[in-house]
DNA sequence: CTGTTAGCGCATTCAA
DNA sequence: TTGAATGCGCTAACAG
């Protein structure tokens, strides 16, 4: 199969410097006090001359860890993982560490992914929030390995979870509409929301709302487009041409709320006097729509406690730690869409 | 360090099953006519009581490939990743490979991705378009790994190239500015355009157009925005109101036009007439702008040649194909916003 | 059909 | 301060 380009190895720079490979590891892992200067610099002139370079293998194999970190996301593409992985990447650095990301964008992708973490491809892993196809089953079988679960949905198993109070943001921001006035209240889902294998908070948050306060459940309101900008474009121009005219949009995620914005005001629809807008996420974007999105979401994008949790995980030198949560507060934000 | 978790090894599940390693491995690696249907069966239970699973450091250091192929982009939160991404993990699912994706936003970053392929964590790597930081000279120390280089600075040198035809998509798009009428173009530029340090073609296309054309370089037509909606929108906001008014923007990503259209009609401007607005990428977002976006881009988001490429380099057998070179065609799209 | 054995490249103990 | 020897867990050649 793959060309086995061969690389020079401890063993070539120790015959060319003339040392053991012995000393040459501790060059090359800086044990100062091992070895003397004279020899400290002939190995790093063998090793450079012979263009060395380590097996990740062999030294992940010798010391049984990989001094790398995993992000699991559900899709590239999503602009709160940008600040996940900057915020992750940060840390890692700070121990040394690499960070590899995992794109699980299928159930085959998350066996795939599970397999790689299990076969010890990482030190530790992040999953994303909102990565669907990862059961709780799944999880468990992960548990062996530094873990932080990004879930309202999961429960500390061996594991920390970081979660936030969307629920009940969601459901402030709904009891809103409604107090508003608003009777026929769109819901814009993800697709794994839609297809109901998968429960999801903001889903069930809204449908909880529409019994809460009597509203029927109308399912010709319930739309596709929370992924996609495009889609949930398509979707709300749709549903203002079709047969139940909402006056309010909620949709699952602030990108599907902006295009909701877009579609009603290509529409000639008055927002929020005819509809009201609604989007989760509280991304930077919805303060540059007109009028400026009102969401549910943290106050600022901030992962570093995740990002900390993990890495007291993959550094814990004894006992490992029970599993934590830790709760990111989010709120009904009141901008001008609703 | 981390806590070295005691995982079975084949080892252990031999003992279990009561034969030798070597009967494991074969039974774990599918090897069937090697092995009798009975001793499969108690390898493959012995291994389930055990909870065994394989450890990726030893199996990549004895099979000298780890089966994993790396995507090395610039950023998570660009969309056309998003395809990339999934194209590239269709081919690697076909080959039984995994995908591991690193993102590299600044120069250390950069050198930690360098590091980290070189110390073969992976098999094969796909850099993406518009991966700045990355040097020439950091690509030809990569150059002992299967690479695939999505660059049209690049020079197949040991590894492939896939390159575009922006550069004259580019340069029709601003001369159909120029015989439009439009004199005072802003360009809208990622951040390492503007800093000088890294050139990029969609900056030089626009100066080149400039000189050709005998217009003026005016440097304050000349802002930030191509990476950030939000800076995008606020750049334009901020020309509007600045002493140069532009009768065009030309936008480095189509999220930056975009964010153009929307500060345009904001602001009261009317879009192509006032001010005309091209970007770059084709975006399918750009079909549900108003009004629609002109662009320039591929007929349509595929990468599955980058991909094919990549595999072929990773499972050749024998001799390493030569540098090869891919050309994308990109074509100057008009819509309605010029 | 199954077992024995020799490394893959590296870090580390123990002697010198 | 340095070197020789050992083994991390796995696969594959060779023997039986």
């Amino acid at each position: 199969m793959a060309n086995p380009l061969r690389r020079p190895t401890t063993r070539e720079v120790a015959a060319l410097a003339g040392v053991s490979v012995a000393t040459v590891s501790y060059v090359l892992n800086g044990k100062v006090e091992r070895v003397g200067e004279q020899t400290r610099r002939r190995v790093l002139a063998a090793a450079e001359e012979l263009g060395y370079v380590r097996s990740s293998s062999a030294r992940s194999l010798r010391l049984r860890r990989t001094e790398r970190v995993c992000l699991v996301v559900g899709s590239i593409g999503v602009p709160a993982y940008d600040q996940l992985a900057r915020d992750l990447s940060d840390a890692a650095d700070a121990a040394g560490h690499g960070v590899l990301t995992m794109v699980v964008d299928s159930p085959a992708r998350a066996d795939k992914a599970v397999d790689l973490l299990r076969q010890h491809v990482a030190d530790g892993a992040i999953i994303a929030p909102s990565v669907p196809y990862l059961s709780p089953a799944q999880l468990r079988a992960l548990a062996d390995l530094p873990l932080v679960v990004m879930s309202n949905a999961a429960d500390p198993d061996g594991f920390d979870v970081v979660r936030t109070t969307e629920d009940a943001a969601c459901a402030e921001a709904l009891d809103h509409l409604v107090a508003t006035g608003r009777r026929r209240i769109a819901f814009l889902g993800h697709r794994h929301e839609l297809t109901g294998e998968l429960p999801t908070e903001r889903h069930a948050a809204y449908l909880a709302a529409l019994d809460r306060h009597g509203l029927d459940r109308r399912p010709e309101l319930v739309v596709d487009g929370a992924d996609d900008r495009v889609a949930a474009y398509r979707s709300v121009t749709a549903l203002l041409a079709g047969p139940v005219r909402p006056d309010a949009v909620f949709a699952a995620s602030d990108r599907a709320a902006i295009s909701a914005i877009l579609a009603l005001r290509d529409a000639g629809v008055a927002i929020p006097d005819e509809v009201a807008v609604v989007g989760v996420g509280n991304l930077d974007e919805g303060r540059i729509t007109r009028p400026p999105l009102t969401t549910v979401g943290p106050p600022a994008m901030d992962f570093h406690d995740a990002a900390r949790l993990l890495f007291e995980r993959v550094l814990a030198t004894g006992e490992r730690p029970a599993g934590r949560v830790i709760t990111t507060e989010w709120t009904f934000i009141r901008r001008g869409s609703a």
